[in-house]
Formats: C-alpha cells, sequence, structure tokens
RNA sequence: GGGUCGCUAACUCAACGGUAGAGUAUCCGGCUUUUAACCGGCAAGUUCUGGGUUCGAAUCCCAGGCGACCCA
C-alpha cells in the first residue's frame, strides 16, 4: 500500500532530522537470540541480570503501551523480547530527547533494530532484554505479512522468498539444513581423500545424460554454447589424467518441464572413483547418505510426508528383474521375442510406445510405471538394460545388460551409479547407435563426444561413478513434498507485463513498447498491419502476449 | 501435454446475479507486565487481465495470464 510506505518514508525523514541514521552501517551483537535463551534458561520469573548484552534483529511484534513496551526481536536463529521501559531509555539516551517516545513513533514491525540492555525475565516468564540503549539499524518500508496467518500464498512465497523466510522460521531451517546437508557431504568425501574438482558449465557440445541442454551464445566467439547437462564427461576425463577419486557438486541445466520434482536446474553431486565397481559405489551411497542424516537431522530414520524411512544400513538390492517379476508377475528372462513380451506387457497394463521393439526398453517401463511408486524404503535396484544406459560398462555375467544401480527411497530415484564404460571402441559403437537416434529425432539422446572417446583411447583404469539429486535428498531430509521448497529460487514464469504504451516506427518497422514496470523495448521486423491489429485490439496485453512476444526480435531499450 | 482447483485491501479470508465486507497490519487517541495485548475511532479496493450475457457481474459465459495439486 503507497499510504503505508508514504508515512514509513516521513519516519525515514524525521529519523535523518533527529540526527540519526536510518540505514545504520555496522552493529556489534554479543549474542545471538538463541545463545541467550540458552544461557539464561534458569533464570527465574521477575529475576534480573546484571550481565550487558546487545543483540539485533527484525522488529516482528510490537506491543507498545503508554510508558512501557514489549518489541519481539527475531534474529536468524530465533527470538527475544525487548522489554522498554520509558524511564531507563530516557535516562541511558540523554543525548536524544524523549528517546522512548521516538522508539514508539518511529519504528514499525520490520524494522531492524540494534539494543543494548541487561538480561531480566519478565513476571510473566519470558525471558527479555531490559533496553537501555536502541538504534534503529534499518528503517523498513513495506509492511509484513499477517502476524497470525504468515505468508500461505505458494506463489508469493516463492516469488519473494525474502519475505517467506522473514516470516515463516520453517523456510528458514530449510536453507539452513540444506547448506548443512552440502556441507556434511563434502566433508565425508573429503575425509575419504575425494578431491573437489570444477568442470566447465558452457560447454560447445552437451553430453554426459539424456536430456535437452539450454542454449546460450558466446558474442566475440560467435558460438552457439549449451549449459551443462551432467558433469560425468568431463569428471571421467579427470580419472584418465590420473585423478583416483573426484566429485563435483554443482548445478546442472536440463531444458525439461517443471513439476514438484523437477526444477531446470538443478544441483548434482558425480562422484568418480578408480579401481572400483557398482557394489563399491553402493556401499558409498548408502553410507554416505545414512551418515549425512545423522549429522544433519540425528537420526536414523525419517519422516518424509507421513511415512517413517528407514535409513538402517544395508539396505535392500534387488535386480531389475526380480522386482518386475515380483510386481507385476512379468519373468523378462523367459520371452522368446519382444512381440511377445509387449503383448505381455500390455496384457499387465503397461503402456508401450508405438515403435518399441526393444526388450531392455519394455523392461525399463514395466519397472517405471508398476515399481518405481513401490519402493518406499531406501533400495538399490541392479542390473539395467543396456539400451537405457549407454554409458555403462557390461554385466560381466548377464548379457545384454550393464552393472548399474538406481537409488530409489518414497518412490523417487535419488541416486545412479555404475562400473563405467572404459572400452573406447564399445564406447565409440554406443554413442554413435545414440548419434543416430539423435540424427532420427531424438532429442535427449546423447551426442558423441570426440574428445571424450580420445581421453579413453589414452586409458581409463576401471572406474566406478555414482550421481546424487541434492534437492530429492534435501526435500527427503526436509520432508520438504515440492522440491520448490529446497531450492531458494526456484524457476517461475514470469509474470506478464502490464503495457503502459506503445508506438510504431513504419519506416523502419520497429514497435516500442513501454511496459508498466517502466522497461522499454524495441521489437523489430514488426508489419505495420500487426501494429494495426495491436492498436485496434480490444485488450492490448492480450494481443501482445499471443501474437508480439516470443514471436519477434527485441533490443531493450530501457 | 491432459484434468481439477485457486486468484477479492499490505496479509488471511467472506460475499456466489442486487450498496464489495471482516480480522490482522497501518494511521489517530487511551493504557507501566504484554506475548495473536486490550479498548475506541479513521482510512484502505483495476475483485488477475480482456471480451461477452444482463437493467445490473467479484459472482454466469468465452479467451488469456499466473500458481497449486493430480495424471501421463
Amino acid at each position: 500500500m503507497e499510504e503505508i510506505r508514504a508515512t514509513r518514508l516521513e519516519k525515514v525523514a524525521e529519523i535523518k532530522s533527529l540526527g540519526l541514521k536510518p540505514y545504520a552501517y555496522k552493529w556489534e551483537s554479543t549474542h545471538r537470540t538463541t545463545e541467550l535463551q540458552a544461557k539464561y534458561a534458569d533464570l527465574g520469573k521477575g529475576e534480573e541480570m546484571g550481565d550487558r548484552v546487545a543483540v539485533a534483529g527484525r522488529i516482528i511484534a510490537r506491543r507498545v503501551f503508554g510508558k512501557l513496551a514489549f518489541f519481539s526481536l527475531q534474529d536468524e536463529v530465533g527470538t527475544i523480547q525487548l522489554y522498554l521501559d520509558k524511564k531507563r531509555i530516557d535516562a541511558a539516551m540523554s543525548d536524544l530527547p524523549q528517546a522512548f517516545a521516538q522508539l514508539k513513533k518511529l519504528t514499525d514491525v520490520g524494522d531492524i533494530l540494534g539494543v543494548e540492555g541487561t538480561i531480566k525475565r519478565t513476571d510473566k516468564g519470558e525471558l527479555s532484554v531490559n533496553v537501555t540503549n536502541y538504534t534503529i539499524l534499518t528503517k523498513s518500508l513495506l509492511p509484513l505479512p499477517d502476524k497470525w496467518h504468515g505468508l500461505t500464498d505458494t506463489e508469493k512465497r516463492y516469488r519473494q522468498r525474502y519475505v517467506d523466510l522473514i516470516v515463516n522460521p520453517e523456510s528458514r531451517q530449510i536453507f539452513r539444513r540444506r547448506a548443512k546437508i552440502t556441507a556434511a557431504i563434502r566433508r565425508y568425501l573429503e575425509q575419504r581423500d575425494f578431491l573437489e574438482i570444477e568442470t566447465p558449465v558452457l560447454q560447445s557440445e552437451a553430453g554426459g545424460a539424456e536430456a535437452r541442454p539450454f542454449i546460450t551464445y558466446h558474442n566475440t566467439l560467435e558460438m552457439d554454447l549449451y549449459l551443462r547437462i551432467a558433469t560425468e564427461l568431463h569428471l571421467k576425463r579427470l580419472v584418465v589424467g590420473g585423478f583416483e577419486k573426484v566429485f563435483e557438486l554443482g548445478r546442472i541445466f536440463r531444458n525439461e518441464g517443471v513439476s514438484t520434482r523437477h526444477n531446470p536446474e538443478f544441483t548434482s553431486i558425480e562422484v568418480y572413483q578408480a579401481y572400483g565397481d557398482y557394489q563399491d559405489m553402493m556401499n558409498l551411497t548408502e553410507d554416505l547418505i545414512k551418515t549425512v542424516a545423522e549429522e544433519v537431522i540425528e537420526a536414523r530414520s525419517v519422516n518424509y510426508q507421513g511415512k517413517n524411512i528407514n535409513l538402517q544400513t544395508p539396505w535392500r538390492r534387488e535386480t531389475m528383474h526380480n522386482l518386475v517379476l515380483e510386481v507385476t508377475g512379468l519373468d523378462f528372462t523367459q520371452f522368446p521375442d519382444p512381440e511377445t513380451a509387449k503383448t505381455a506387457c500390455q496384457e499387465a497394463g503397461i503402456e508401450i510406445a508405438e515403435g518399441c521393439n526393444e526388450l531392455g526398453k519394455m523392461l525399463n517401463e514395466a519397472f517405471e510405471q508398476k515399481v518405481e511408486a513401490t519402493l518406499i524404503q531406501p533400495t538399490f535396484v541392479l542390473d539395467y538394460p543396456m539400451e537405457i544406459s549407454p554409458l555403462a560398462k557390461p554385466h560381466r555375467s548377464k548379457a545384454g545388460l550393464v552393472e548399474r544401480f538406481e537409488l530409489f527411497i518414497v518412490g523417487r530415484e535419488l541416486a545412479n551409479g555404475f562400473s563405467e564404460l572404459t572400452d573406447p571402441i564399445d564406447q565409440r559403437q554406443r554413442l554413435e547407435a545414440q548419434a543416430a537416434k539423435k540424427a532420427a529425432g531424438d532429442l535427449e539422446a546423447h551426442n558423441l563426444d570426440e574428445d571424450f572417446l580420445a581421453a579413453l583411447e589414452y586409458g581409463m583404469p576401471p572406474t566406478v561413478g555414482l550421481g546424487i539429486g541434492i534437492d530429492r535428498l534435501v526435500m527427503l531430509l526436509t520432508d520438504a513434498a515440492s522440491i520448490r521448497d529446497a531450492i531458494a529460487f526456484p524457476l517461475l514464469k514470469s509474470q506478464s507485463k502490464a503495457i503502459n504504451s506503445f508506438d510504431y516506427d513504419s519506416t523502419k518497422e520497429i514497435l516500442r513498447v513501454e511496459f508498466q514496470n517502466g522497461s522499454v523495448y524495441q521489437y523489430l521486423d514488426v508489419p505495420s498491419s500487426v501494429y494495426k491489429e495491436l492498436k485496434d485490439s480490444p485488450s492490448v496485453g492480450q494481443y501482445f502476449n499471443s501474437s508480439i512476444r516470443d514471436k519477434f526480435g527485441f533490443n531493450r531499450e530501457v
């Protein structure tokens, strides 16, 4: 509301006129609020301590009386009450006439305040700072949401995360925990001599996964670049180069849809260990996740959306074939040909795409459609079909399969790992097959990365790799229902901009549009017929959204 | 991509074809032990956007925007 903002700006001016700074430079606290709460937990009602303390934080509630006031002050970790006594403050702050009255008059909920005082537990039992001096550190101009209902509108929580973080402590808790999780993962790996090495985000070919990349453009090199869809191929190059234990925890970009489980940019960790196989990596995975959970949530089990997940190791390990057999009754080792399998699948209610005639793909479909959702407790699924795993080493004893595992918890894929394919000739053939699929129109098929193949030809030791979806791990350990709750600033569509005005240069065919937010864009090569339709449209905004935005090139003017 | 639901004051929500309202917050007044403080008063709106139906639309219809959930 403009009015609230205006009155607060007046207060800013008043603060300045008193010779104070509404936007201060520095404050030294002696404690955080939770430290005070812990230190004086045993202080009795009505008792007071002489210790001088200083704290700072945001005012989240004000209860003001004639000559006495109570504020609730919130810092990053908690809250504490301020006991504000007119006599005491006026006496201590003799430089500022009517210091108490000014405090009442000039502060609002939302302001950031620093105070000094002593510790006192009020007669009602609330631990408080009995304030002698206060300093307004930052004057807030915009009102905070309702203190009781808070901010519940999901969209606003994501779009204005800072407001969400101010008013919803549980939201702050998720990101605090997320930071602890990534720190614990790094600590775990570093203790075991893994080295974190950063690999490029901008790549001339995006490889290492089946996914569509984002495309960007380098101006001076005049070339298209892709944002990475995996760190796999570069980390393997490092293994070729002689690093035996490497990992990278970082952002991955996939040009895919958005859902409660997918954000186009997400965080993954990939880990590579030379001289190990996928059994070793399963051991590491379960120990890593169990250890991180113990460090971060101090428990061996976790409650996720009402389900109790037991993280006690060892976790179940079962082959994909056996799981499909168990759930659907279909035994994929017994089908004489793809046709029989297809018919059996369809009878079991599994949808198989028209052109699909690969047994491995059908097995995977059966698994995804019927089994995945049932894997609530931690389960390693083993031995995947070769068709869907072009970078994995063939199984040492089962034809047509690879030595690969995926970890499922609460019905979701959380990790993926395999004994890496180290045979450069085999790898070339498999990537060539992928490239052929890509040429045939499969947008997600792998690229053929000649340099990666060259690296393999120099020789890579037997190696096992692992990838973990960090966002999903955070979801699990914070009981977050949506991935957007686990990402501080999830990708959201930009809100449509209202148009203020527009004009048209008919000789240059430039349409100049001024938006309500003040930005001005020039849309290029816009035919006069389009301008005419825009002008005559009953709804300029609607016509603009449907027929001009995204349809014409543009330059930003302001 | 399909379906369902939502969008009204800064926040949380009413009003369901007939004068747009409440609580909280703000603003003014009162109050020295409150903690969703209390009491009294004032002010606050592009009902997401654009069309349509109607004497009359927040409400019904159409199109669009954004979001949530479910499904693929």
